[in-house]
RNA sequence: GGCCCCGUAGUUCAACGGAUAGAAUAGACGUUUCCUAAACGUUUGAUCCAGGUUCGAUUCCUGGCGGGGCUACCA
């Protein structure tokens, strides 16, 4: 069964190919047999036609009303109520370095882990959302040391930088010194690679590193300030993106994790130690390769801490599933990761999943620090909201508000547009940023779907308290059916793509009511209706279309303002 | 080298193995004494190549070609 084709008459498609060998009969008069039968047999069927092996049914009117009936009589169609007895979905995502402001790339992440809570949500579990920051090692020591050395205390307040700025831009500053340090040693014969490990600057890095391992009280000092700079500067962007987490893990804290799981493991045979002391696990048989898990000084690897966080985390909630929303260059290591917890014998390896997205690529390819083209998170948002308030003023439509009312504008049309072009992509799939001329506010966007709620929202501003219709008054029109039919759809499409984790199809599935909407908009009248009654049911209608958008929206962090 | 993704209008995205491959944008043309024209309508334009499986392939399989990623006692 699917839906039948705009271009053929029906509501309903049944393809009878398969049934032809057992019918002995040639398509047509197969689906003609069928068809028959089924209007027999279903009320619901009120008529069919044929085209080829396509057997299309139509509807009666009665299963339409029924179905809208359905819908008028759920305040919240399409969404479930959370059950807290159940137990939770945690969904990890964002999970940052400590040493230089989000980006493009963290976007796309906040933005898919995010909606997918809500969807998992919308289908009544509870969720958990956390990330993990990568709060230490060799990233986050090069920006401290930079700062040490040329930063003459500069801080947030003196700077007016945010934070994560702040400190991103004495990473930056290292790489400068370290690329002037090592030109020297090559100049002085040294191979690049070596050159790199030598630099004064690297060889102080290191050193850094083992000074806040051990504890050093004036590293841990300078590491806990720069980390708190950054934090406020992640949580002002967090804010500004809607997104908030339960619980934050920190890698200082869960890097020690896991080790004990790898003594447990070798006790069990799923892992082996080689003769320099390091412990592998053997992952040919499974076609993989052999993975270290522990050096051979007994330091632990990333491998090592997912592991233990891993299992630390199903200990901390009740909880049955875990998702990992990360970028698709780290396939491997989930897969990996995933293989090594089943061979350790948890019962809930079965349910982690990795929702492997895609690189978001600049039309020059991928953004590459290196050469400046990286995307910044915060400037990004604010060139959408300046842009949102340019054709806001350009087309009139903020007269009559305040600055306050106008400012909130343009940031939800601002971010809805960003937010809408990130998530209507297949998250698995690699997606192209243009930065000039990317992000519309006409055509398949968020602000078409914000623009079609804010003028039911006019019109239902406008009919004020309706009078009472009945099903006896109304006439369904094609266009209503229409509307109707894709309303009906809401919930299985937030079942489906909560189940797929895949908010491109709540994007999709909104573009085609707001569609569906405004091409009923554009024929009928909704307040000079030919009778009160049909006015009623129509403001009734239009009322669904609006609830069902903003409820979708808001399942990708997006609003839906009652005037633009 | 090995392994994993991805190739659809000029561009950005859709299409449980099903009908004449949909949208958007860009281009051309049209709609406003009528609930918001950020809208609606008409129009030009695409499945990388070669085989195979199937009643039927953008979709599944094989081989090319092209792009990206992973392949560190890095994260």
């Amino acid at each position: 069964m699917q839906e039948t084709r705009k271009e053929f008459d029906g509501d309903v498609t049944l393809v009878v190919f398969p049934y032809v060998k057992a019918s002995r009969m040639s398509p047509e008069a197969t689906a003609q047999a069928i068809g028959l039968a089924l209007q027999e047999a279903c009320a619901e069927v009120q008529g069919f036609n044929v085209v080829k092996g396509f057997l299309n049914l139509t509807l009666s009117e009665a299963t339409l009303q029924s179905t809208m009936d359905a819908i008028c009589a759920d305040a919240h169609w399409g969404i479930t109520p959370v059950d807290t007895s159940l137990p939770a979905a945690m969904v990890e995502y964002s999970s940052p370095n400590t040493n230089k402001p989000l980006h493009l790339g963290h976007i796309r992440n906040n933005l898919l882990g995010y909606s997918v809570a809500q969807l998992i949500q919308a289908t009544g579990k509870p969720v958990v959302q956390v990330q993990i920051i990568n709060d230490r090692g060799v990233h986050i020591c090069k920006s401290m040391y930079a700062w040490k050395m040329y930063g003459e205390g500069e801080t947030p307040e003196s700077s007016g930088l945010k934070g994560d700025h702040l400190v991103g831009k004495y990473y930056v500053r290292f790489d400068q010194q370290l690329k002037l340090e090592a030109e020297a040693l090559i100049q002085g014969g040294m191979e690049a690679d070596q050159a790199k490990k030598e630099a004064p600057c690297m060889k102080a890095v290191q050193q850094m590193l083992l000074d806040w391992e051990a504890g050093d009280p004036e590293v841990m000092e300078l590491w806990k300030t720069m980390n708190a700079w950054v934090y406020e500067g992640f949580n002002a962007t967090y804010q500004r993106l809607g997104v908030h987490f339960d619980k934050n893990y920190y890698e200082s804290e869960t890097y020690v994790l896991g080790k004990k799981d790898i003594e447990e493991g070798l006790s069990k045979n799923v892992f082996y130690r080689r003769d320099d002391g390091s412990v592998w696990i053997d992952l040919r048989p499974e076609g993989l390769d052999e993975k270290l898990v522990l050096r051979q000084d007994g330091t632990s690897v990333y491998m090592t801490q997912d592991i233990g966080t891993a299992i630390q985390r199903f200990a901390d909630f009740s909880m049955d599933s875990l998702t990992y929303v990360v970028g698709n260059e780290q396939d491997y290591h989930f897969k990996v990761l995933f293989l090594i917890l089943q061979k350790l014998g948890y019962t809930w390896a079965s349910t982690l999943s990795h929702l492997s997205y895609g690189m978001v690529d600049l039309p020059s390819g991928r953004m590459k620090s290196r050469e400046g083209t990286v995307v910044d998170a915060d400037d990004l948002l604010d060139v959408m909201e300046a842009t949102a308030k340019r054709l806001s003023e350009e087309l009139g439509k903020v007269e009559g508000m305040d600055d306050t009312q106008r400012a909130a504008l343009y940031r939800t049309l601002g971010h809805g547009a960003l937010k809408y072009y990130i998530l209507k992509v297949d998250p698995r799939k690699r997606m192209v940023f243009n930065p000039e001329e990317s992000i519309d506010f006409n055509g398949h966007t968020g602000p078409f779907l914000q623009y079609t709620h804010a003028r039911i929202c006019s019109i239902l501003r406008k009919a004020g308290e309706v009078g009472a219709w009945s099903w006896e008054d109304v006439r369904l029109a094609p266009k209503e059916k229409e509307v109707i039919k894709v309303l009906a759809k809401f919930p299985e499409t937030v079942q489906k793509a909560a189940d797929d984790q895949n908010p491109s199809d709540v994007a999709n599935y909104l573009y085609d009511l707001a569609k569906t909407y405004n091409g009923f908009y554009q024929v009928h009248s909704v307040l000079n209706a030919e009778t009160p009654h049909v006015a009623a049911f129509r403001v009734t209608l239009s009322r669904q279309v609006a609830g069902v958008l903003q409820r979708g929206l808001s399942l990708m962090g997006i609003t839906a303002p009652e005037k633009m």
